[in-house]
DNA sequence: CGCCACGAATGAATCGTTTCAGTAGTGCCG
DNA sequence: CGGCACTACTGAAACGATTCATTCGTGGCG
């Protein structure tokens, strides 16, 4: 089919191996050999085959990263982190996307796994990590993306979530507000069941402030402006006077439906909004959405140097935990 | 390292080319053979080695899709479309972004190129199409995504971009609008450009309309304000009655500081505003924001089948171009 | 002049699959 | 009972690169 290493050797009157050193080591050439050898690829067209280079070597120079959602600029922004600090250390990043499927995600593993790539990066669905275990076990370096130290057998990069959620509960209540809603809902998901944990251990702290859980179908804008029409008449009776949204898309679909009815409640007069993720479009809504920001970058630069230490030494299991941190707007103050 | 098929062959007791016939065609061995390997490869946790695999057979089984941005909605729908539309050929496409960059581009093409993709869809960075043509030069099948016909050389599947903007503009001619402003810019981006095009020649075709293009220095939420900003007096004295954004990022951010400002603007009333693109988040917006919808699922797909057709037969170059759809809503009616 | 050292090039072995011509075994038929 | 057809399995060749022990040439030195 397409043109070996073999042709090119004939062209250039040396032998394969001399094309090889070329590639690899042109240093261990003589200069006029590699003009020769080089005239002979570019009139040949020829385009090294990586299968070939692979099965000899060993080594795939690449690394897998499953991510729950391409769609959701947390994990772009995690995966151009991860893509930078493997381009320093020469290896390609292979992004791919799970959406949240189970079975997708099998899939992508076996794929990962077939293609021999060097180490995998994951932010895995549920709680299922047993398939993510037995991948482990053969010897395969894994690292948890964006998934806490709940699973001490795997090395992980994560923020501390419940901790985000204590933060912006406490900013709420320092606030002076004494009923938080905090909505959004599925405890299948792991980041947001902590958030929500880290709230309610917050609100324990706060004695004279109620809290309540308002779950929502899913994550998106749609589900936020659904329960910002169920919510406005309560804050407007005063019986609310806070919500921290479990993520930023719930945050913004909440504060345009309360913004656009047809008895617009203030904000942050009324109603005090706090969201998670601190997405572009949080600090260009209408009233600039306080909320509370992840280090992405940060997350994805370092989940790769742990995988690079692991691929080093198997046994370096590191769980590293970063900071969330507030970024107040005027949706809070 | 790893456990090759050799090994199970000898744990099964019988030969590696019946290993092989398990995996690749289960019926032709007699079933307890079958059960007699398929539990020697659980039991040392065998996985295949695709590099081996794809160097004896010549092909990979996969695709490459080369997008200008995964953080983009519109690229990751057209991914999902493809994915779809390959899962059913039994090809997984191998998602890489460019990020409008040249450089990386010309790297994941060779990169592609050496793992000896099937074929390769790509929505090209600017029109330096010379590295493209060299790759399919050496026989890779490649398809053209979200580019239109200006390059005959290649199959391709597009949206007409000017068609899209005719519409766009003509949708508020009739509205009544007389003075419209075209706004956003960056030539050196074709889809884009196109747009502005197609405005101005419908703005030929309708006397007593005025058009003007105000430029932008990027596409984003943030040029949208900024351009926001910079209007909102010219629309307060009536100079301007109309906006045409080339992208729904910039309508949206338009649409918020002209609604946020101190003495807002009112929409439609005071100007009426169209965007493209129909990301979730236009219509989710304060007022719904009138725009131009792509068929981006139908993009995608669209693209995988011509890619097929192209590595059956070399010459059936086709060129697909879709029709966009004006959605109607509130921001200009 | 002979020998050695050293730089440059060679080419066979190897990686883990698939494929296919060939072998073995079994049952049936004339 | 010999031959045939058929199924199930075998094992070596091939894919295209890298690697490394070996060979070849040349220049320097004693």
């Amino acid at each position: 089919m397409s043109v070996s290493i073999r042709e090119v050797a004939a062209a250039a009157g040396v032998s394969v191996g001399t094309v090889s050193n070329v590639l690899n080591r042109p240093d261990a050439v003589r200069p006029e050999t590699v003009a020769k050898v080089r005239a002979a690829i570019r009139q040949l067209g020829y385009v090294p085959n990586a299968a070939a280079r692979q099965l000899r070597v060993g080594r795939s120079g690449s690394i897998g990263l499953i991510v729950l959602d391409v769609a959701n600029p947390f994990f772009t922004d995690v995966a151009r982190g991860a893509e930078r600090e493997a381009d320093a250390a020469h290896l390609s990043v292979m992004l791919a996307n799970s959406g949240e499927s189970v079975e997708r995600e099998d899939a992508l593993l076996q794929q990962f796994e077939r293609q021999r790539v060097d180490g995998l990066l994951v932010s895995p669905v549920g709680e299922h990590l047993d398939r993510l275990r037995a991948v482990v076990k053969r010897g395969l370096p894994v690292v948890l993306v964006d998934r806490g130290a709940d699973n001490q057998a795997f090395p992980s990069v994560a923020v501390d979530d419940a901790r985000g959620g204590a933060l912006a509960f406490e900013h709420l209540v320092a606030g002076g507000r004494k009923s938080i809603a905090v909505v959004g809902g599925q405890a299948r998901i792991h980041q947001i069941a902590e958030r929500v944990r880290g709230a309610q251990q917050a609100a324990f702290a706060a004695p004279g402030v109620g809290i309540q859980h308002i779950a929502t179908e899913g994550l998106s804008l749609e589900d936020g402006r659904m329960a910002g029409e169920a919510l406005a008449p309560r804050i407007r009776s005063g019986e609310i006077d806070a919500v921290f949204a479990v993520n930023d898309l719930i945050a913004i679909g909440l504060e345009q439906s309360l913004l656009g009815g047809t008895s617009p409640v203030s904000i942050p007069r009324d109603v005090a909004l706090v969201g998670y993720d601190d997405i572009s479009f949080a600090s260009a809504a209408v009233v600039p959405i306080t909320s509370v920001r992840q280090p992405r970058d940060e997350i994805g630069r370092t989940a790769v140097k742990l995988l690079l230490e692991l691929i080093e030494d198997p046994k370096a299991a590191r769980q590293v935990v970063f900071e969330p941190e507030l970024v107040v707007r005027a949706s809070s103050s």
